[in-house]
DNA sequence: CTGTCTGCAAAACGTTTGCATGGCG
DNA sequence: CGCCATGCAAACGTTTTGCAGACAG
């Protein structure tokens, strides 16, 4: 693929446009067959590969150990996950630390940087009191 | 587990603590091995997942699909990863840019924050090469 | 005794790969 | 005609789960 994309391709970047956030290769799947095109489902992981390698798109694994992908373009997200219940709720994306400067400041210049992330880790508020009730994984 | 260990859970402890950064379950289940440790690789998951619950240890996954998992009272390290051949590389940590005053500023007080990644994602100098030769990857 | 922890093996899950087919230049 | 992309199914590696037995309080 240089330049030009495949119709598979195309649309597999049409369903990343469409949609608002992140979303992993199984729904693009699922997405994909429901709208009647046969696509496979190896299909949509090289093609989300190869977006990836060209900058095109960002991945973030999830708790539970999937990948979601975004359209670089579109405005990132960040998030504070819940690593009992698995709940990923993004924050307000307006202030995002991560600026130019701190790229600069933290990395050698030999690296080329498409995109990072930036995620926190913790109890969200239910699952905090599960834990004080005691109720929860005591293991 | 409250408050008192386990046996097996205080041999995954030891190892954790003996390990200068991160270390994946596997890696930990072959040294309790090779120290004549029968314990199980079920045992060591299922330790992982309290020890990170109780805010002990914190889990990052690494491009490869892999949970590495670090005592969370070391110094920690943020991470650039080339997507191209998964190498990834510890930035010097003496300047994390995500200190508390940022926590405040993103995260609402509901949450209980245990810890945070900050990962940087791109390609590497010989990476950028090799794509450059065009012999990589064109999909 | 009772309840939790453990080891083992099997299952689950998301992802990758091998291979034969198909489509496009 | 030749080459790359594709679909399918099988393979892969990590993690999780079910279960029976071991252990500790």
């Amino acid at each position: 693929m240089r330049g030009k994309l495949t119709k598979s391709q195309q649309k597999i970047l049409d369903v990343l446009k469409s949609v608002e956030g992140e979303i992993s290769a199984q729904e693009i799947h699922h997405i994909l067959r429901r709208n009647g095109f046969s696509t496979g489902l190896a299909t949509v992981y090289r093609t989300l590969k190869s977006f990836l390698l060209q900058g095109l798109i960002k991945e973030r694994i999830t708790v539970d150990g999937e990948s979601l992908y975004q359209l670089l373009n579109h405005s990132h997200q960040h998030h504070f996950n819940c690593i009992n219940c698995g709940k990923s709720i993004p924050l307000p994306d307006n202030n995002c630390p991560i600026n130019e400067a701190v790229y600069k400041s933290l990395l050698p210049n030999n690296f080329r940087i498409y995109y990072h992330t930036l995620e926190f880790f913790g109890l969200c508020e239910s699952c905090q009191t599960l834990a004080n009730d005691k109720k929860q994984s005591k293991v």
